[in-house]
DNA sequence: GGCCAGGACACCA
DNA sequence: TGGTGTCATGGC
């Protein structure tokens, strides 16, 4: 082994205990988070592209007005043309968009798993991820909600609350791609879908909380509140 | 009135 | 391939 990998080795070992000691420090600070909000697999992934870009509250109240409305199922969603489910959805932000992504999601569904979201759990992970890639209006972080949050697979969902506390923790490059710190995370800690769920809901917390009313602090809050974790 | 929130796609150089 | 524009509500 070369000088070089040992050192590469030896910062990935250190990475992977700093992410695991990371999840301590939160955990303790916030406690669990009981993700997601949502009745089902199905209003899950709903939620899921809903949320893109947009606070859970906004969500919410889509949602809300899409039971109302008695459509919030496949067969509704189905039904209901894009100009009245995007106002429905309207407090969602960018409504017009994501009445399309919901549409486009209901046609994988009906085509590729009779209508059943939970059909999904029958296709290996990395196929079924790679299949929800390829449906217009779903990206790496939405996919990984549905994976994680809908139908318990373990796989690391990565947002702009990750990518933001990590890198001002200096365990990741401000610029590293999504594929970059999925894989940082998932070769650091066990494929657990409990401690993944549990993972990404406190980042969430904590980017909603200490990041957000200190976004130029270069020193995060969370060295603080691990200090006597992370070495 | 301005900023930002649990992204993703289209377009261009 | 990477940067930039677009989508476009609601709370603080």
């Amino acid at each position: 082994m070369t000088a070089k990998t040992k050192n590469t080795r030896a910062r990935a070992t250190t990475a992977g205990k700093r992410i695991k000691l990371t999840y301590q420090g939160l955990y303790d600070t916030y406690g669990p988070q009981h993700w997601w909000p949502g009745d089902c697999p199905f209003e899950v992934c709903i939620g899921a592209i809903l949320t893109q870009s947009t606070s859970w509250t906004n969500v919410e109240k889509a949602i809300g007005n899409m039971k109302d409305a008695r459509i919030l199922s496949i067969k509704g969603i189905r039904r209901v043309n894009s100009r009245k489910l995007a106002g429905l959805i309207r407090p969602s932000l960018y409504y017009n968009v994501k009445a399309r992504k919901l549409k486009e999601f209901i046609r994988f569904l009906d085509e590729q798993y009779a209508s059943d979201v939970n059909n999904m759990r029958k296709t290996e992970m990395a196929e079924l991820r790679k299949q929800l890639l390829a449906v217009w209006g779903l990206g790496p972080e939405t996919v990984d909600s549905m994976l994680l949050y809908a139908i318990s697979k373990p796989s690391f969902v990565v947002d702009a609350y990750t990518r933001r506390i990590f890198s001002r923790l200096g365990l990741s490059h401000p610029h590293s791609t999504y594929d970059e710190l999925k894989s940082m995370f998932e070769a650091s800690l066990p494929k657990d879908v409990r401690l993944y769920n549990e993972y990404h809901a406190l980042i969430v917390r904590h980017g909603k909380t200490v990041c957000k009313t200190k976004p130029k602090c270069l020193e995060c809050c969370l060295k603080k509140a691990c200090a006597n974790r992370i070495r």
